[in-house]
RNA sequence: GCGGAAUUGGUGAAGUGGUUAACACGGUAGAUUGUGGCUCUAUUAUGCGUGGGUUCGACUCCCACAUUUCGCCCCA
């Protein structure tokens, strides 16, 4: 037998279903927002994550699904979606006749070589927004609270948006330069990563979950000490709008985000009882002009779609969730056969969830299928009524049966269902 | 890349170094029933993740690998 790739999974029964909702739910849900669906390739260059996503962060130093094709280009399996979008605005010129902002979304798998672990897989799924051409602090609050609102509309309920402001690069140097000034005498109390960290990327220190009881920790300088006076009017602006939007919102020092290319504001939305992260995202005003584009500010977020369809199933508990069938034909013979094909046909094309015997199974057998789909009427054919033009509908509730013309089956169904 | 746990039929699962791998659900066939749903009978894994090894003999012991799962790192 071959098996699935590691890390891999199959969408299949009450998955499948939660994806195709919640799949439906976002593309309704965009158009309220004017936010157009754009879908780019599921493999690019490499050399746009090497840029884009950045050279020292993990998803791209050891991540990546990499492979050279017959034309020996280097290519890699997307492990995220705002590199190729970024690359479609620019290499499109989607930005060329627009003042107001550029809106899209997009609904994809990504691919990342990792270990497997809970909400975690090498192939997985992410719904997100990306919004160019807009520096408005208004932006940020319309992008945070559209994620925040699809989540509601999705059915999701105890979460809460952890914010916090990386500032303007003068900020973040600033910041940095406190920070490793702090922590240089304690390095050695410091947790190997953290020592590793501190070369790399030391803003991750204050997030480290090993040395999260560490006393080192707890008197760390605050970037909001260090946010400029430019970053901090807009970070105030933000939360203000978000209140404004009755969003709830916390604010959470510790998020740095991964990716090489945030700045100012970054955010995730947190469930509140497992404390998982269902998706994040944040600002990023030099990315763009990082791959070739305008120097163009833009913002955006991403869902793990696995995610939220965890999530759901918490809610859903054990709630069950089986297709219930209209209609469930019966019949025995070839002509009973022949009559139920036609008329499931007729069912069908008048939006009658119809279900037939097409696997010769017996009569038993058929009702046992029938009440397996709970389906609420049966139509049951035998070949004397049928030379009489009449057939036999059952109602498989109340199990009281009827014999009507055959002609007058599609409106009998349609007049009781 | 590092560490812990797991891997028996369609499903949930018992099980022992030694003939036919419990039990339950589900499936199939039949009896009964005006056309099922209750009840009864029969049947349903030539195989216990894969590959080696130890042994007279392994599903059961050992090793490797794979996959799953829970963490670390990192992230959605």
């Amino acid at each position: 037998m071959i098996a699935k790739p590691k890390g891999t999974y199959d969408l299949i029964g009450l998955d499948a279903k939660l994806y195709n909702y919640i799949y439906n739910v976002v593309q309704g849900y965009m158009d309220n927002y004017n936010y157009e669906f754009i879908r780019t390739p599921i493999f690019e260059a490499s050399e746009l994550f090497h840029r884009g996503v950045g050279e020292t962060t993990d998803i791209v130093t050891k991540e990546t699904y990499d492979f050279i094709d017959r034309g020996e280009r280097n290519l890699t399996l997307r492990p995220e979606g705002t590199a190729g979008v970024v690359r479609s605005v620019i290499e499109n010129k989607l930005y060329g006749n627009q003042n107001g902002p550029l809106k899209y979304y997009y609904f994809g798998t990504m691919y990342r070589y990792e270990r497997p672990q809970a909400g975690r897989y090498r192939e997985f799924s992410q719904m997100g927004v990306e919004v160019f051409n807009a520096n408005d602090p208004m932006i940020d609050a319309e992008v945070i609270s559209l994620g925040y609102n699809l989540l509601k509309e999705l059915g999701i309920e105890k979460f809460t948006v952890h914010l916090n402001t990386l500032g303007d690069l003068t900020t973040r140097q600033n910041y940095t330069a406190a920070l490793k000034k702090y922590l240089k005498p304690h390095l050695a109390e410091l947790c190997p990563d953290c020592q590793k960290r501190y070369e790399t990327n030391p803003l991750r220190i204050i997030d480290c979950k090993a040395d999260k009881d560490n006393d080192v920790l707890k008197n760390v300088p605050k970037i909001s000490d260090y946010l400029t006076d430019e970053s901090k009017a807009l970070f105030t602006k933000l939360k203000e709008l978000l209140t404004i939007l009755d969003i709830d919102y916390e604010i959470d020092e510790r998020i740095v985000r991964g990716l090489d290319y945030y700045d100012y504001n970054v955010w995730e939305y947190v469930t509140d009882d497992a404390n998982i992260s269902l998706g994040g995202g944040g600002r990023y005003n030099n990315l763009v002009k990082t791959l070739d584009g305008p120097d163009m500010p833009a913002v955006g977020f991403a869902f793990g779609i696995d995610r939220v369809i965890t999530e759901l199933k918490n809610i859903l508990g054990s709630q069950e969730f089986t297709n219930n069938v209209d209609v469930y034909i019966m019949s025995v013979n070839d002509e009973e056969k022949m009559q139920a094909l036609r008329i499931a046909q007729d069912l069908r094309l008048n939006n009658v969830m119809t279900e037939i015997n097409s696997n010769n199974l017996s009569l038993k057998s058929q009702f046992k299928m029938a009440d397996s789909l709970k389906a609420k009427f049966l139509v049951i054919l035998n070949s004397d009524d049928l030379q009489k033009g009449l057939v036999n509908i059952k109602d498989n509730v109340t199990k009281e049966e009827v014999k009507i013309d055959e002609g007058e089956i599609v409106d009998w169904i349609l007049g009781n269902i």
